[in-house]
This record gives C-alpha cells, structure tokens and sequence, in this order.
DNA sequence: TCGTAAACGAGAACGGTTATCATTTCCAGG
DNA sequence: CCTGGAAATGATAACCGTTCTCGTTTACGA
C-alpha cells in the first residue's frame, strides 16, 4: 500500500498554503485559498487555513489589506503591490508603479516593534461611482 | 414653546457626525460613533450612522482603515496619521512623524478615479508578542 | 509499540456591518 | 394651514467572514 499521492501530506501544509499565494496572480481571501487547496492533493479545513494564515504574517512572509467591506485579501510579502480602491463599489486596481519607492520606518521607532511588511493604499471614487450619484 | 435644546435637531446628522470624530482623539469604530452619539442631544440610529459614515468617505471627508481583526476605524481625513499594528494582538500605534511626507497619485493614473485618501500602515509584532511566542 | 503533545477540522458561535421595511420627517404645492 | 409623495430614519433581522470549541487524528521520541 504505498501511498502514490499522499506522499505531498509530507510537505508542511504552512508552505503549501504559500505556494499558493504565489502562484496566484492576484491576492486571495482565505476563503479563496480554502477553495482552491480543497480541489487540491493536500486539502485542508477552513480553521487550518486562517491559523496559518496568521502565522505566516507573523513570519513576515505574508501581508494582509482590507477592502472596504471588512474582507482580508492575502499576498506574499515579497509581492510589493499597492492599489486604487472604489469606496463605493469596492473596485480595485492595481497602480502600475509604486508611489513610494523605498519606505522603511528609521529603525525601530516604536518599543521593540519588529516590523514585517506594510500597506499603501488609495480609495477615490471610479468613473462610473462618481457618474452614478452626480448625474 | 420655544424647543430650547432641540434646536440642534435642525444641524445635519452628518455635519454633527464629523464633529465626533473631529473631536475625539483618537480613532473611532462605527459602534464607538453611535454609542458617543447616543448619549448627546442628538442620538441617531446604528444604521444612520453607518450610512453617514460611508458618505463622508465618498466625500472624502471621512478616512478609515481596518484593524488586523477586521474592525473598521473611521477618522477625518484632514488628520493625516500612521499607525504600527501588532499583527498578533492587534496594538497600535501612532507614528511620531509620517514616513512619507507626501504622496501624490502622478495625475490621475486610474481610468477617471477621483482620489479621497489613502491610507499608509505598518505591521509587525510588539515587544510582547514576540516574547510569547519564542521565550 | 506506547504515550503525550501538537495539529487538525467540522460545525457552532461570534460580532461587526448591511439590508429590510414600516414609520416619521421634509417640503413644495394647493 | 392641509396634503401627498419622496427621502430619511431606526429597530431589528439577516449576513457572512472569521474565530472558537472540542473530539479525533497524526507525529514522533522513548
């Protein structure tokens, strides 16, 4: 009975779950992530996925944002992206180049903090929010 | 009978709702609006508060960002502050100076979006936090 | 092979936010 | 002053993503 699959359970799920951040071309929710490592060779419960998810941020090798509507989105860190969010509609779009080149807070400001990523982000209003309650 | 008090009833909900937050000193939740709300002479309703908060945000009047845990804090946008969060216990901190002096969209990159604000944060662990957890 | 501790996951619980919808408040005309 | 319709309001129910609970499974050194 040698296991021809399930070999990949060997494999640390906390790094899988990774993998498939990167992978993905955009950022994730947990649930998303759920979703996919559920069709999978390594699935995994929903609880597992927001507990390593936690953990991989306090690694520093994940980042998390909020959209307007309270959902967390996940990315590598490593990812350095920023981007333009409708507070209306929540539309988000990817800002082709970042505004802020190297940011790094002068050391250590604040008590021992050990920083491990930060997160830039704009909200305006799209087009089409703006023509829809000034027409 | 002349309404002695209930006159304020006559100034904006909204206008009185952006006065809160102009006057606290720190950074309110939805739930913290409508509980100072409900103790002054003109208590509003969960619901309008939440309304109002989010048509200041497309004003651009009104700012917020989201906790670690999801909680949505709401502050005037004039006030320009950053913050340092503790991914595990969710601590903040406010940033003595901004990191980042000024940023600009260049124009508007986005397809016709009209900027409001933006919001710049930090993450890491705490001094304590990283204690407990490699002692 | 055992025994203990850590990891796991299904489902319940939570809690902030949003939607519902009946009621109240505004106001511009009669 | 009345009146009628539109907009605002708010108590409460519904939502939904996330976290907790706790019994079960897995890992692994002795």
């Amino acid at each position: 009975m040698a296991p021809p699959v399930a070999a990949a359970g060997l494999k640390d799920k906390q790094e899988r779950l990774l993998d498939q951040l990167r992978q993905a071309d955009t950022e994730l929710t947990g649930q998303q992530v759920h979703a996919l490592l559920r069709q999978s060779d390594l699935p995994m419960g929903l609880a597992t996925v927001y507990r390593h998810l936690r953990l991989l941020q306090q690694k520093g090798l994940v980042r998390c944002r909020h959209l307007p509507n309270g959902e967390a989105l996940y990315a590598p860190t490593e990812r350095d992206e920023h981007h333009l969010t409708c507070v209306d509609c929540g539309a988000t779009t990817l800002l082709e180049q970042c505004p802020m080149p190297e940011v790094h807070l002068h050391g250590e400001q604040a008590s021992g903090f050990r920083l491990l990523f930060h997160t830039l982000e704009f909200f305006g209003l799209c087009s089409a929010c703006q023509e829809r309650q000034s027409p």
